[in-house]
DNA sequence: CTGAAAGCGCTTACAG
DNA sequence: CTGAAAGCGCTTACAG
C-alpha cells in the first residue's frame, strides 16, 4: 500500500535495521548510510507506522483522556482548561492523546488494548467502579477526587479549605446569612465542597441551616435556573457560595431572574475562577486555582508512572485562593 | 506480557483463527465453539490489541481531531460544542478519537501513520499549508472555511448570512451607525464576515465607514478589551456586531469599562450562539448555528470518506438565525 | 466448521 | 558499523 520500511531499506541499499536504528535515534549507523537513509525517507515520504511499532515495544503510544458525562462537561470551562494544560504536559513526548467522552467510547478503550495510561477525570461512584478500573491494569491518574479508598494518584484543588475561604471572604464583608449551591453528593467533589463550607461556617460561629443550602443534581446550572431561583426567593440570605464558577453563572442569571441585583442584594461567589469569569459582567468573585498546573500535573504523573516510576505522593492537592471581584460587596443595611 | 489471542486458543483447545473469528464477529464458528470461547476470553480478561489488527488490516482505527492554536481555541465554546457533535457522531463507530492541540502534537500526527482520517478546525493560512495536507493522502474534513480552493469537504456556518442577519436586526431596532468587531483576515470565517457586514450595509444604503471597523488579530477578546475600549470611545456607533460569541462577550466588558449600558447605549450582537450566550447576564443577543449538528456532519462526511464513499457535497454550510435577547434594544433618541 | 501458515510493518538481540 | 532473522498479536485466504 503506502511506502514501509522495507521499500526504504532497498531503496537506500541498507537493512531495515539500519533504516529503523536512523529513525529512533539509535547509535551504530555509519554517517554516511545515516545521511543516505536520511535522504531517501523524505524522498520517499516515508511515515512509520506507529501500530507496528507499538506492536514491537509493547506500547500504543497513545494514552487516554477519559471524560465521563462528555456531552456535559465539554460545557464546562473547568475541563477546557485542564485539557489544555495536560496537553501542554504531554507535548514533549512521543505520546497521543486519545479523548473519550461517552461511555461507549469508554468501553471501546477499556475493552481493547489501545493506550498506555489514562487520566481520569474524576467519575461519580456509579459511573466507573474501582473494579473494572484496576482490572485494566494500567497506569490510571484521576483529576479530582474519587472515591476514598482509591488506589490512583489523584490531583486536585483543595476544595474544602477553598469553599471555607469563599465564606470567609463574604463573612469578613459582613454577611452572616450565607447559603451554598452544591452539586450532587455522589461527586467527591461536592463532598469535599459542602465539608468545607460547614467547617467554616462553624468557625466562625455562624448557624448551619439545612434551608441554606441547594444540592442541584448535576453541576449545571442551566437546567437548574429555576430551582435556584425559587431557592433565593425563599431565603433570607445575603450572600451565596457556589460549587463551582458555572453554577455561580447560573446563580447570577437566577438572580437577576428574580429582580436581586448583584452585588447589592446579593453576594455570589464561585469557585475554581475558569478563565471566563474575569471576562464575564460583572467578573465574578471566585476562588482561584492553577487549573493549567492541575492539568500539567497530572499529565507529568503518569508520564512518571509510565517510565515506572514508583510515585510517592498520592495525592497532590492544589491549593486555592480567594479573589474579589464585582458580584460580592457588603450587604445592604 | 498480558494475554494474547494465543493464549486465549490454547486455553479454549482451539486455533488463534477461531478465536479472531469469534472476536470480529465473523461467521465459521460452532455454537459449542464460540460459546466455549467467549467463555475463556471473559474469564482471561483478554482484551485484543488494536495496534496489531490495525496492522493487518492496513488502518489505525483512529481519527485525528486537530485543533491549531488549541490553547486559544480550548477556552472558546464554539469548540468544545462543536467537538461534542463529533464526539456524538463517531459514538456508534469503532473509532477512536485523537486529539492535537499543538503545533509539536499536529507534527507527530502528520509524521507518523497514526490516524485513518483528520477532523481540522479551520486552520490560518499560515499554518498548515494546503501542500501538506494533501501530502499525507489521508481523508481530511475541515470544519469551517479553509482556503478558497481547499480540495477537502468542509462543514461550516454561513457566516456572510449570520452576520447579514445581524446587521439587519440592529437596523431594524432603529440602528444607523453599525459597528463590527472582526478577527484576523487571515482567517477565512473572518473574510466572510466581513463581507457579510459590507453587504448588508450597502442592502441597506448605510454607508460604510473604516472607522466602524474594529479587527483583532486574533478571536481572543481577553486580551483585546482595552482596544475594543478605545475603539467604542471614539466611535458614535449605536449598535456593533461580533464576529463571534467570545468576541462579543469582551465587547460587554470593554463598553461596561467605558461606562456604556448595554444595551441603552450600545447594542451588542454576537455570532455562533455558543451554549452560554443564552446563559450569561445580560443574556446575549446572537446569530444561532447549529454547532453539534456541524461536529456531527462532520463527523459524518469524514465516516463516508473512511467507507471510500465519494462525496459529491463538497461543502456543507449551515443556515444561521438571528436571536434576540438581552444585549440589543433600540438607540436612546 | 476448523486450523496451519503467511504476512502486516516494525524492532531488537545476535552474529559478524 | 551492518544485516539476517525472529517475533510482537493479530487476520485472512487457503485447504480440508
Amino acid at each position: 500500500m503506502s511506502v514501509s520500511i522495507k521499500d526504504v531499506a532497498r531503496e537506500a541499499g541498507v537493512s531495515t535495521a539500519s533504516v529503523s536504528r536512523v529513525l529512533s535515534g539509535k547509535p551504530g549507523v555509519g554517517k554516511a548510510t545515516e545521511k543516505r537513509i536520511r535522504e531517501v525517507i523524505k524522498q520517499m515520504d516515508y511515515r512509520p507506522n506507529l501500530g507496528a511499532r507499538g506492536l514491537v515495544q509493547q506500547k500504543t503510544g497513545n494514552i487516554a483522556v477519559v471524560v465521563p458525562r462528555g456531552s456535559f462537561i465539554l460545557n464546562n470551562p473547568f475541563f477546557s482548561t485542564v485539557l489544555d494544560g495536560i496537553a501542554q504536559g504531554i507535548d514533549q513526548t512521543d505520546y497521543n492523546i486519545l479523548m473519550s467522552f461517552t461511555s461507549t467510547q469508554q468501553k471501546k478503550l477499556l475493552e481493547k488494548k489501545s493506550v498506555d495510561g489514562i487520566i481520569l477525570f474524576a467519575p461519580r461512584i456509579e459511573e466507573l467502579t474501582l473494579e473494572s478500573l484496576k482490572k485494566i491494569g494500567l497506569p490510571i491518574v484521576v483529576i479530582g477526587s474519587y472515591v476514598e479508598d482509591s488506589p490512583f494518584p489523584c490531583v486536585r484543588p483543595d476544595d474544602e479549605d477553598g469553599i471555607a475561604q469563599a465564606v470567609q471572604a463574604l463573612y469578613q464583608l459582613g454577611h452572616r446569612n450565607i447559603g451554598f449551591i452544591n452539586g450532587p453528593l455522589s461527586s467527591m467533589h461536592s463532598i469535599n465542597c459542602l465539608n468545607g463550607y460547614t467547617k467554616e461556617l462553624n468557625n466562625l460561629g455562624l448557624d448551619y441551616l439545612d434551608e441554606n443550602i441547594l444540592e442541584l443534581d448535576e453541576f449545571d446550572a442551566s437546567k437548574a435556573t429555576n430551582e435556584i431561583s425559587t431557592f433565593f426567593k425563599e431565603q433570607k440570605i445575603t450572600g451565596v457560595v457556589c460549587a463551582s464558577d458555572y453554577l455561580a453563572v447560573g446563580a447570577i442569571k437566577a438572580a437577576t431572574t428574580v429582580g436581586l441585583s448583584i452585588p447589592e442584594d446579593l453576594s455570589i461567589v464561585g469557585a475554581d475562577d475558569v478563565p471566563i469569569s474575569s471576562f464575564i459582567t460583572p467578573s465574578l468573585s471566585s476562588v482561584h486555582v492553577d487549573l493549567l498546573g492541575i492539568g500539567k500535573k497530572a499529565a507529568s504523573i503518569l508520564l512518571d508512572m509510565l517510565l515506572g516510576k514508583q510515585i510517592e505522593n498520592k495525592e497532590v492537592v492544589f491549593k486555592m485562593k480567594y479573589i474579589n471581584r464585582a458580584t460580592t460587596s457588603s450587604p445592604k443595611e
